[in-house]
DNA sequence: CAGAAAGTTCAATTCGCCTTGAATTCCGGG
DNA sequence: CCCGGAATTCAAGGCGAATTGAACTTTCTG
């Protein structure tokens, strides 16, 4: 807190008490394991640590970063349903919040995020499949069959997804 | 087929058929799922389309890429236990070969991958814990609780891996 | 032991993603 | 209708990771 004495209000520019840093760094951890941008990770430590509604600009002053950024890394986090958009009557600004509820987070962000992908991967295993059984193309012998199998092993994974995120809900 | 006519020997310099392309294609976006270079995903790609030995030499002419790529890319994968070594009577060059259980792979892959990167968020979750409880580094209101979920949370996801990788071993 | 063939290493370059900041759009008063 | 504050967009630049290629080490062979 030594730092607050010179501000009168709750917006303090730049750094800011050691353990909001801290939740800070942590959260730009966890991204990088989901390779998001570190702002992207930032934006939500600090929203996460402080629990308060914050606008883009307090965001900017507080990390340290470009409007850009804010605006972009909070438009992802909106999409992930990581924060939520508040109003005060009166003011035109966005006040924006971490959501709380992190494990629904996570969960929302796996199920978008792999099931994206496996669709994706659906549709290239069958591209796949259509051009190696396909005779003009010179596949080596064999290559089919292992194909093949890479489809079963695809199918058993997406089987296996609903049984995880049940066990997320916990 | 049309370019293997100038060719005497199976090692085709560059283009390949088309099938080999779409197969590498398709290593090379898995691999990018679990941030691999592009060079470990079209040699992985390579071997397993192929099915067959192939040199390090073989790989450099067929994917284009540089002898360094090859030799990193190769020791990557040997490491994860993709690919396997073997050597011909009377020859002193490396062969390569795709190893053909793919999820034994993955299985491996990811056990090592998330083992890891959750004990280091053991130790990053216990240093944030002690930070914020801290008196001395002004942790806003709230907050102590926030994080004491987020372990609890964390603790949770631990739990759920060994269930996961049985599940994995269909 | 000289020479060549195979593979490895690493400094320099290339490439792609992230960030920046200025220009633009959006909206609500006056 | 015009102004101004708020947010978004996007071209340009920066930065880190991947790739290259040349020098180097090792090992076989005549």
């Amino acid at each position: 807190m030594s730092r607050a004495r010179t501000a009168p209000r709750p917006v303090v520019v730049g750094a800011s008490a050691p353990a909001e840093r801290e939740v800070v760094e942590f959260f730009v951890h966890l991204g990088k394991y989901l390779s998001l941008p570190r702002s992207v990770g930032e934006i939500y430590g600090l929203l996460f640590a402080t629990g308060e509604k914050l606008t883009l600009d307090d965001l900017v002053a507080r990390l340290a970063i470009s409007k850009g950024s804010a605006s972009q890394g909070l438009r992802l986090l909106r999409g992930a349903g990581a924060v939520r958009v508040t109003h005060l009557p009166g003011d035109r600004k966005d006040y924006f919040e971490a959501e709380a509820d992190l494990p629904a987070l996570i969960r929302g962000f796996l199920r978008d995020q792999l099931v994206l992908k496996l669709e994706h991967a659906d549709r290239r295993l069958d591209r796949l499949r259509a051009v190696v059984d396909d005779p003009e193309n010179g596949a080596p012998a064999g290559l089919s069959g292992r194909v093949e199998r890479l489809q079963s092993w695809q199918n058993k994974a997406r089987r296996l997804l609903p049984l995880a995120s049940t066990f997320f809900k916990l």
